[in-house]
DNA sequence: CGGGGAATTGACGCTGTTCAATACTGGTGG
DNA sequence: CCACCAGTATTGAACAGCGTCAATTCCCCG
């Protein structure tokens, strides 16, 4: 039994820009189904053109580019209220891959739509770009990250990007938030090695800035943890929710 | 005097997709004008929100984040046919800043009239949408060198990629086209030190993959140099110019 | 002729990598 | 019930790629 958009508890979040009515009626149509799949499933493959795109409804994954030399580049976190697939979309081909990292529930949609899209609802097209833009954003300032910051500058980015990140979609007790990622993860995503990703969590965790063990990440003073990040701007933007 | 888009020169260059009569008539309304700037003249700053949005006609220019420590990040290098301000366009402000580094012609849109685009005309508001995801596939891939390849990997990489492109929209002689940057820029987009990719660049003339001095790139074996940068997909995509 | 920006080169050292050993966990089959 | 195993986290030690410092050269421009 599929959630209707009308439904869609993700609505609920403040991170999320309010629909219009008519909006969420062009939504249900667009929708065409729900999935839900196991930790470890490939959602998406680099090179391949996928037919249908996705919003994250619950669970985590990661988008990635693999290199012939065998190693990974996580380019993104995947978390609830994500948009999957716009660039197979509106170009011929995915340029990363995407996979599930815990046990997700993904909201479906038909990728020959999205032209009608555009025509229909001017509105959702500008909204496309937006995410887009926000993609282009976010990939902007990582790579700032990886090519600027010291080890310990660039986890402290990472946490404190993906802790506000997740208190604003996902529940969240006080300081803490679910992470059930592996280090391995982090440090393909921040161009460290697993070994010095390690020891760059220790010493965060001494100076009590951030700890992540167990799945489970706290940071117990945010504002910190962002200064020793050299984040300016911290705050994320509200989104369209696809 | 300005040009008229139906006299573009860059239309000439099979790296753009071909324009529909209408679309031609509706990009010369949309069309303000024409600038021309000098060397080092600031085009759009992070945390603006710029009126304008440009198409880069002639001369080169940078993409670039500062950082509160004092570096830079070179987030891309701008080549005539590149659109500028899509940020500023479908968010409230740009994350990052261009400037010129030649002296540049560019052509001037309204940003008011964006919307309009994408009432009116779909297919240019799919194009934007394109162009958005394009560079977010450039920065997947700028973020995966950096964060995964040696210096010797990183700089194949960029030569490379710069080499394809500018060959595409610029006169080049053989194997020769013109990069008028300074080393530094190299090095703050690769996330080097000006020393590293000074000697880097040396190694890359040793072994005769890449030569680049007094401002020309020479490149006798570009299958080589993409093998070296570990390019899986070495072609550019044809893209819509605005 | 003087000065500033850019390129080049050598010496040295640090940040982060690689190698390697240990421990902890949950899952599996005897 | 326990031995076994694979995946993950942790820690130490040795090493190296790349950064930093510094000096020199070249060139353009005033």
């Amino acid at each position: 039994m599929s959630v209707k958009c009308i439904n869609c508890p993700l609505r609920k979040s403040d991170l999320f820009h309010k629909m219009s009515s008519e909006t969420l009626e062009f939504m249900q149509r667009f929708k065409v189904g729900e999935m839900e799949v196991e930790p470890g499933t490939p959602l998406l493959s680099e090179g391949s053109n996928a037919p249908q795109l996705y919003t994250a409804l619950s669970g985590m994954g990661l988008r990635y580019k693999l290199l012939e030399n065998g190693s990974r580049q996580v380019i993104s976190f995947v978390f609830p209220g994500d948009f999957l697939g716009l660039q197979a979309g509106v170009m011929k081909e995915m340029t990363h891959s995407v996979e599930a990292t815990t046990a997700m529930k993904l909201c479906v949609f038909d990728r020959k739509e999205l032209w009608s899209l555009f025509r229909t609802i001017p509105d959702r097209g500008f909204d496309l770009a937006w995410l887009a833009a926000t993609e282009e954003r976010f990939l902007g300032e990582a790579l700032t990250s990886v090519g600027q910051k010291s080890a310990l500058e660039r986890m402290s980015w990472a946490l404190a990007r993906i802790f506000r990140r997740l208190k604003a979609t996902t529940p969240a007790a006080g300081d803490l938030v679910r992470l059930p990622y592996r280090q391995q993860d982090l440090a393909d995503a921040l161009g460290l090695s697993l070994v010095h990703t390690n020891k760059t969590l220790a010493k965060l965790r001494e100076r009590q800035l951030a700890t992540w063990s167990d799945g489970k990440l706290s940071v117990p003073n945010l504002a910190r943890l962002e200064e020793l990040a050299l984040i300016e701007n911290p705050e994320l933007p509200t989104r369209p929710l696809m």
